[in-house]
Order: structure tokens, then C-alpha cells, then sequence
DNA sequence: GCGACAG
DNA sequence: ATCTTGTCGC
């Protein structure tokens, strides 16, 4: 259980509400409802001064299987070099839900992210941000549960519409819902399927593009949740 | 009622 | 996400 409440969410929210995930779908939209106006969309840190970048990604082992696997790490913007690693496993109960990803598999990212000896600057995990219903995908819950400026990098779209993007490595389109821009549809690869990209915490719609698109070097994914994957994917199929 | 629907 | 081989292209 955590006890360091430092920002306002944690003081008006409690590690109880926080670190709670309800089994019951209702409960847990409940709980997005309450938790979504603490999400802060807003630059919190000089960008520049941005080089470790935190990624996530979740794994399963076997189709209906429960044992899922993730793997945290560190990656140093600056280097191009991982910094850390940790892996970790648990049994997931929580069904996949559109709307309700967070509460399948952020108790496990928390786990992993909980045994890094190290800290990122920013996080960058897979799925929405605030492009999500209720603004608080998995990204925004990241985000605001542990205080961190995180992004959303999605390879599919949630909700929202948006024009076709150039096809050239750079572009990219707002994604809005009701006239209100929720995020951008990031090209990170010519003529490749582009990212859904929003912010998730203590990050702006613009920069939360620009990391990602500074962290893309040949592949579609940016290099945190790249690497992150890559890893996750390995240790499952070999155990 | 009928589709859409992150991982 | 997961089940799966080769294959077309830069």
C-alpha cells in the first residue's frame, strides 16, 4: 500500500480510490468518472530536459489464459540505450473491455514499474490517453495514479475521427471527438499505419506528439514501448 | 435496435 | 492481446 500522496489528486482522491480496481465493469466507470478531472493536459516539465522515457507492455501467455507478463523499462533518449529492465508476472482477472483497459492491466504495469530501481522522466504506455470516453485510458489512469507525465500511444483508434494523414513520416492529423481535439493521428513511418497519440498526464497534445514522433527512429512504434514489447514478447514465449 | 470497440 | 509461414518490398 502507498502512503505519499504529492499532488492534489492524491490529496483529494486518497491511495484508497487511487490504487482501487473494482472488479465490477459499473464500478470501475464509476471510478474513471472520478478520477478523470484530476488528468492535467498541460507541459509540466521543460521537454528539453526530458531523456529517460519509461515503457510499458503487457503480454499473455496462452488465448484465454490469465497469467499475464510485463516488462518496464528505461530508455535513455539520449544514448539510444536501455537503462533497465524488470519483468514480472501475475494472474489478471479483469475481461478486456473497450473503455476499461486500465483495470485489466494496470495493476500488473504498476507491479513492474514498482521494481525499477531507476526513474523516467516521462512514460509512454500502449493505448489511450485521453482519447477515451471518459478521458482516462490507461495512459491518463497511469499517469495520475503515480503522479508522472505520461503519453498514449495507441496502433488503433478508440474513438474519434480524423482526416487521412499525408503519408509521410512527420505528419500528422487531430483526432477530435464533438469538435474537441483529444489527441493526433501521428505518422511515424512513411506509408505505414499511423499512432493514435494523446496525452495521458502533465503532457500537451503537441508535445505529446512531438516525443513520440522524437522517439521513432525506423519503426513504427517509438523506442520505450518498441523495446518494451520486444522484451515482454521474448520472456513469454520462452517460459 | 444496430454498429464500434485501446490491448 | 493471441493462434501462425511464408513472402513481397525497400
Amino acid at each position: 500500500m502507498r502512503d505519499d500522496p504529492k499532488d492534489i489528486s492524491h490529496f483529494y482522491l486518497g491511495v484508497k480510490d487511487l490504487f482501487e480496481f473494482p472488479r465490477d465493469p459499473k464500478e470501475a466507470i464509476e471510478l474513471q468518472k472520478k478520477i478523470c478531472g484530476f488528468v492535467i493536459t498541460e507541459d509540466y516539465c521543460n521537454i528539453e530536459k526530458i531523456r529517460l522515457i519509461g515503457g510499458i507492455d503487457v503480454a499473455y501467455k496462452g488465448r484465454g489464459a490469465k497469467e499475464g507478463c510485463a516488462v518496464a523499462l528505461i530508455w535513455d533518449r539520449l544514448t539510444g540505450e536501455t537503462v533497465e529492465a524488470v519483468y514480472v508476472e501475475e494472474s489478471i482477472n479483469f475481461p478486456y473491455i473497450p473503455g476499461l483497459l486500465s483495470f485489466r492491466e494496470l495493476p500488473i504495469a504498476i507491479k513492474a514499474f514498482d521494481k525499477l530501481s531507476l526513474k523516467a522522466d516521462l512514460w509512454m504506455i500502449d493505448g489511450a490517453g485521453i482519447a477515451h470516453p471518459r478521458r482516462l485510458g490507461i495512459a491518463a489512469h497511469f499517469g495520475v495514479v503515480l503522479d508522472l507525465p505520461a503519453i498514449g500511444v495507441a496502433k488503433s483508434r478508440l474513438i474519434g475521427s480524423h482526416l487521412p494523414v499525408p503519408r509521410t513520416k512527420g505528419s500528422w492529423v487531430p483526432l477530435r471527438q464533438n469538435g474537441e481535439v483529444i489527441g493526433h493521428v501521428l505518422r511515424t513511418r512513411s506509408d505505414v499505419r499511423p499512432l493514435y497519440v494523446s496525452p495521458g498526464h502533465k503532457v500537451s497534445l503537441l508535445q505529446s506528439a512531438n516525443l513520440v514522433l522524437a522517439c521513432c527512429s525506423r519503426y513504427r512504434l517509438p523506442e520505450p514501448t518498441r523495446l518494451a514489447h520486444q522484451l515482454v514478447t521474448a520472456k513469454v514465449r520462452s517460459n
